[in-house]
DNA sequence: CAGTGGTCTAGACCACCCC
DNA sequence: GGGTGGTCTAGACCACTGA
């Protein structure tokens, strides 16, 4: 599979074994190559080879253990993303894909609208599922404004059925807006699986997954995006890391 | 004066930029050092800069922007830093109650021992649920390193079985630790509840549910505490709210 | 245009692990 | 001891920003 574009040296690396770690290429305690080995594999500089490392660590991929080498994380093969601050929502198609099943088209929907804080019952609403290594973890609804999402839906990625890109909604929409998106609030819960998301997803009606509900703001607290997605219960862990708001150090405990 | 301990250079020149950003040294908008200059003032090499502020880049603390330099994440000043952060966690009892099942006492569990990187199979482990309205929606085991553990055990809240309180483990973990509580690593996703969890839950055995792992960890990046929790699907949605770290436009220089 | 951060190289020394 | 990852240096070229 692979990514169409790397730009960079480090990112194919990364890229490649990222995929090579999604599929089974690599048994649970069985360490990854090594640096020295993925300098000469590509060619290049061992800084190089360490910075696609650093990414991995960060998503929480491998664990590198010095002395010893470098191993695959949890192992049971869900996709598991960093999620703690909006660029990650959308950066999220570095390793995923989007495939529409339902192009952006004037609906209407009181729910959504209402969720949107529209004046009426119109939403522009469009459906896709995202895949990482050609299969299915999440089936996601989009409701927009209208006004913005008039001109999103000439964006050609989402214009017809069946097309498949590695963009985020959400991307989109900050570059084409005015005001950049500066928030979101999300919920997280068990549900299930509403018929479309099960079909996308191949499981039973009704089973039980795991939802998440997003509402972009723009900078002046106005909502300019509610997505609802359904996710697959055994292809998708939600990961967050939390930080203190004030990096601890030693002198500033005392009361 | 400074940290007891900077191994290395490149956490010198990152501790001292944190503690910096934390008093009022840097107003927001306008740029920290470049790296050229901390070069100079460190007399390191520019690769040890970029170490320390690749660090600060993914606490959150500093936004860098190429061509224009480096700023402080907080922007406005009134923005709070970081919602979804550890405080959140540690004042969850303001509205909950804690309900002792097992009070902490030392057991074997291979794998929990693992996930903290201890050097043998031992910990401490309790379990509890959480309450809200009289009613439970959450079953959480939580497992510690036996140094403090010992520590724990004799704190009252967590003494006998049927005890409630209003704590958090780590709330009086963190007031326990020479060292405080620095990060989180959190990952959430449905599973099926396990017998203990069920029952306290009031579930079938094997219903679906919102599992939710976290590991804390003190600053020097040692585990100190693993939970793992499981949410009735009903009683409990998790919410977050991501914020975008925003990069200083041009308009907005100058007060 | 000079200055910024982003990437990359080809060396180096160290602490640690395992044989 | 030989191999691993962790750190560090002193160069280099690039894309981008700003005046």
């Amino acid at each position: 599979m692979s990514s169409a574009e790397r730009q960079t040296a480090f990112r194919r690396v990364a890229d490649d074994l990222r995929t090579a770690l999604a599929g089974d290429s690599f048994a649970a305690g069985v360490p990854l190559p090594t640096e020295a080995e993925l300098c000469d594999r590509y060619g290049v500089s061992r800084q190089t080879v360490r910075r696609a490392f650093q990414d991995l660590v960060a998503e929480g991929l491998v664990v590198r253990v010095p002395g010893r080498g470098t191993f695959p994380a949890s192992g049971d093969g869900r996709y598991i993303r960093q999620l703690g601050s909006i660029e990650d929502l959308m950066a999220l198609s570095a390793d995923s894909a989007l495939q529409v099943l339902d192009p952006l088209t004037g609906s209407v929907d009181p729910a959504a609208a209402g969720r949107l804080h529209l004046p009426d019952d119109r939403v522009f609403t469009a459906s896709f599922v995202r895949l990482h290594d050609g299969r299915p973890f999440g089936h996601t609804r989009v409701h927009l404004p209208p006004a913005v999402g008039r001109r999103l839906a000439e964006a050609p990625e989402l214009a017809g059925p069946g097309r498949t890109s590695t963009v985020t909604v959400i991307g989109l929409l900050d570059q084409l807006l005015d005001e950049p998106i500066a928030e979101a609030e999300q919920s997280i819960a068990v549900a299930s699986a509403p018929p479309d998301a099960s079909a996308a997803l191949g499981l039973a009606e009704g089973a039980a997954v795991l939802r998440v509900d997003r509402t972009y703001l723009d900078g002046a607290g106005t909502p300019v995006e509610l997505a609802v997605s359904h996710f697959h219960p055994e292809r998708y862990t939600y990961r967050v890391r939390l930080r203190r708001s004030r990096p601890p150090r030693r002198e500033d405990r005392a009361p």
